[in-house]
DNA sequence: TATGTTTGTGAAAACGTATTCAAAATAAAG
DNA sequence: CTTTATTTTGAATACGTTTTCACAAACATA
């Protein structure tokens, strides 16, 4: 059961190590007898070729650094179920790290991919302002893609859904159903998706001439429970409440239906509500939240393509910078008189 | 920005390679004047040690590989999550693989991790027949340990809740709210947790000397869609219906409470219903889903414990089988009287 | 036959580190 | 001032591959 390599193979084989690796590599110029030769040895053995001292010589080690927020979260695993999915089918290894926010643990695990001889980074907890990854990023190499957000600089490639647009179809959506006074629970001030998501809920507004109230934008954190402190908020607004609400993530917003659940306000009903990023929960038939597509799949093949390029071609260093088109998913708790509840199970 | 090596810092500190490598690992009889003078050689260039060259020599890649089903079911994301953090405290570096169910994937998968020099493996998928992963126990090294699911045969060492008493005490805990006609909604038989968490079913039944009834043990898979399916048949059954149901995990258990509420039928008024796993989403407010704690926290510790103890010790082929004693969640679906809503945020 | 071309192969040098072994420098003991 | 023990260092080797280079064999061309 010693563990074979290359060199035991090629004693085996009577041949040379050289010729050996040209057989397990595919390389041309190789006698078809001694290949078949080679091979049916290596089929005799449990010969693997050892990956890392391959990576060493070749440089090329396979694998991308995936840096995410929180594993267990809905939204992040989600999008590494979908980075998962993308890199087997373009031959490469994701390395999962999540940071739970924490800068430290971000930096220790920046470090740890870097001497892992990591390809590529796909970044997907960046802060607007996030020291860290701007000198990852200007460091050029390996190539960094961002997904879900971006730095304050126009320095590194990213791949988001387009949230000022999404925030604006989600607002516009509960414009066109007659509310008037629509609040916003907003995200982090530090995260870029947050911040264009309140452009794009203003935006809407503006466009309809609706004036912003200040006491209907709502901080938020993304995490549920901030926004069934939200709710709880909104509820106790003394001045007339509002009769919609535009919450800038799904966590979010079930934690408003939480809270709107235990005080016995229906939604629809009393208040509409519109998410943002369609996790999959939401599409529980006693949840039934209407939301925005932030197009996990397409975000996650545009930015492992981006990658991939730049990984092949080190020395392009233009930076991309794409927004996909996100996607209004009317269920019921926007109040679409129209909806009709089906469910995938039927 | 030329990447540095280990022979660029000697040089540039006027020492031999294998002190800078000295200074780098802490060795001791090292001059405290020449490691000082290295390490700040180190601190001006952005050396970064290679960590392929370093595990080629050391035969050391401080890297486990996790094969689970699915890196966005609630479960398995959660038991990933756990993983990522018990071993960024032993300093290893999980490397998470999906393999969906197909064996294929998996396969590619266990030949990937084994080429790159894993050090040990966690495996979360496996069924009870499972040549791949018993060929992969056999083998002796690296480590492997199953959590979740266990092989038919008492090969393998492994950490799972104690799935028969996890169920006994769910159907228990249904018994002594008066039900008789309590339903089962079974996992795949290809599972080790599925077979025992009917048998634990059963157990609770033989015990206060209610006959089993075959019609009340539903099939099921171990996904929401056949919950759904399960409700859908319970509902159908013509003989007097169940008024209470042990569902084998949480997914399903929100399939049915997804079926029950389309079709109006009041949980826990009209029928009592126990989960088990307690998925995140079972605590919220609007599901409270009575259920089984699997005990992920502590399963993935001892499995990590374990398998960086026979990762440390080769020689060691003790077959480790731990059962997690399992904990009784209650919240509202069971229809404990005394059950309160309370939730984390006030 | 002499010359050039294509195929096929092996020896040797890398890749970047850790480690062994012996030698050098220093300290301690006599 | 020797001798001996201790600390500190570097040269060389190994880890398991890929790849370059040169060379040999086979084959074609003149």
């Amino acid at each position: 059961m010693g563990k074979f390599t290359i060199k035991d193979i090629a004693r085996l084989a009577n041949v040379s190590s050289a010729t050996v690796s040209r057989v397990i590599n595919d390389y041309p110029y190789i006698n078809e007898k001694t290949k078949e030769k080679v091979l049916k040895v290596i089929s005799k053995t449990d010969y693997q070729p050892n990956a890392l001292a391959r990576s060493l010589v070749t440089k090329k080690s396979g694998m991308i650094g995936v840096i995410v927020w929180d594993l267990a979260s809905p939204f992040f695993s989600e999008i590494v179920r979908e980075i998962g999915i993308e890199c087997r089918e373009k031959n490469y290894q994701p390395i999962f790290c999540s940071t739970d926010g924490n800068d430290k643990i971000q930096a220790e695990y920046i470090e740890l991919l870097l001497q892992k001889n990591i390809e590529g980074f796909i970044i997907a907890t960046a802060h607007l302002h996030d020291p860290q990854i701007e000198r990852l990023v200007l460091r050029g190499s390996p190539p960094v893609v961002l997904i879900d957000r971006r730095l304050h600089t126009e320095l590194a490639s990213y791949v988001t859904v387009d949230n000022v647009e999404g925030a604006y179809i989600a607002t516009k959506h509960l414009i066109d159903h007659g509310h008037k006074r629509i609040a916003c629970v907003s995200g982090p001030d530090n995260s870029s998706s947050g911040l264009e998501r309140l452009e794009g809920y203003k935006k809407a507004l503006a466009e309809s001439n609706i004036p912003i109230d200040q006491n209907l934008i709502i901080p938020g954190n993304f995490l549920r429970a901030s926004g069934y402190k939200a709710a709880e908020k909104i509820l106790s607004l003394k001045e007339k409440k509002p009769t919609a609400i535009f919450c800038s993530n799904d966590s979010m917003a079930l934690g408003m239906l939480e809270f709107f659940g235990k005080r016995g306000i229906r939604v629809p009903q009393d208040i509409a509500l519109v998410g943002f990023d369609d996790i999959s929960i939401s599409s529980l038939n006693f949840i039934q939240l209407s939301t925005i597509s932030s197009r996990k799949v397409d975000v996650v093949k545009n930015a492992i393509n981006i990658l991939i390029k730049k990984i092949s071609n080190p020395d392009d260093d233009t930076q991309y910078g794409i927004k996909i088109k996100p996607k209004l998913v009317i269920r019921n708790s926007c109040g679409c008189a129209k909806y009709s509840s089906t469910n995938a199970y039927d």
